[in-house]
DNA sequence: TTTTTTCTCCGAACAGTGTTCGGTATTATA
DNA sequence: TATAATACCGAACACTGTTCGGAGAAAAAA
């Protein structure tokens, strides 16, 4: 028996490493997550640790790649077959939902493109970015949007960016405890920019 | 001479030690700033300073404060001659130009809202907020902006926050070292949100 | 199987943090 | 001038992330 292999420890053992990070933070905060609580509550000593992380940033980074994918899949993941302005508004949706069920990740990928070391990893929507500006540019090509001057598809991406982006943040920080049908409210604010482009 | 009395030097103080912790953040982020350094850099014991503050949130809030009424003054000070939807504009716009020129004060506001302990005390956009909401209702009611169903004048405000908070929050982040004519673009994307509400 | 080599993991230590406490000057009040 | 309140500091406490040297176990080589 226990005849896993030594890789597949390792993967466990950071698997429940980076799960255990995501409970810490979501009891306390990420601001008072501590790696030697991580060590203590995955019963291993803090050095034990940097067998499998080079540091705590290293956590949190691997933690907010993890987010930047689910982000992107979900953003992907929106049926190609429906009308693209509805498509676009799914996709929007998608976007602040990843927020509300993984506020976690969400959070992380904040605080860290905050301060990072001037890399150009792809954290955060910086990739998700892309996947918006595509389904923008179908909607100016299918005549659903209308470019001005000044304020092309990138342009138009960047708004669309803010919002959501600001609906993301909002939920998480200042409107936390608000009740409110956000996800009503939020498809409406989505159209009425839509609406704006027209 | 040096016949300053007590509270005037308590209040320089004050000033200092808040003048200091905001350099530092800007010299090393928020999530680097330390009381130690802050004592060392104002010429004080790391104890000292505690005659002068509570804690280190203490400092924090009183900043978060700070920035709250600049905010706030900063949203109303806007022309109330001018036509509402170009007011309107106006304190999206110094919304958005606010978390550019006092970037410490806006990150504080908003790394403190994040955990704050439920006090209900009116921090960040929480007090600007209802700045915007009057401008939005006297726009409502010279029929310059168009109520729906589930979306009147609350929700529309909440359009608008997510919207410049968005804008303020990537331009501190994600697109930090990001060159544009922001101005334009927020503007662009600003006007583009009220012609969806016509 | 025995002998290396590699991998895990830990105890101890270092430098740093926020905060508290007791005591000593300094300043203002009486 | 005597008394009370204030301002400030040194030392300590409990915490943090991280490094290093050395055990013990597992895998690989002989």
């Amino acid at each position: 028996m226990m005849k896993n292999t030594r890789q597949e420890r390792q993967a466990d053992t950071r698997k429940a490493i980076l799960q255990t990070a995501l409970e810490l933070i979501a009891e306390k905060g990420l601001d008072k997550l501590s790696l030697r609580e991580i060590a203590r509550r995955v019963g291993y000593s803090p050095a034990g640790l940097y067998e499998y992380f080079d540091s705590k940033e290293d956590i949190l980074w691997t933690l907010a790649l993890e987010g930047n994918d689910r982000l992107r899949a979900a953003a992907i993941g929106i049926s190609s077959d429906l009308p693209i302005k509805e498509r676009l508004t799914l996709a929007c949706l998608a976007y602040v939902d990843f927020a509300v069920q993984n506020p976690e990740h969400f959070i992380i990928m904040n605080s860290l493109t905050t301060r990072r070391a001037s890399l150009d990893e792809p954290v955060s929507s910086e990739s998700s970015y892309s996947v918006f500006l595509k389904i923008i540019e179908v909607a100016i090509a299918e005549g659903e949007l209308l470019v001005q001057e000044n304020f092309g598809a990138e342009e138009i991406t960047y708004g669309f960016w803010s919002l959501i982006h600001g609906m993301g943040i909002l939920r998480l920080t200042q409107l936390r405890s608000f009740e409110a049908d956000f996800e009503k409210m939020n498809r409406k604010a989505i159209e009425t920019f839509i609406t704006g482009l027209q």
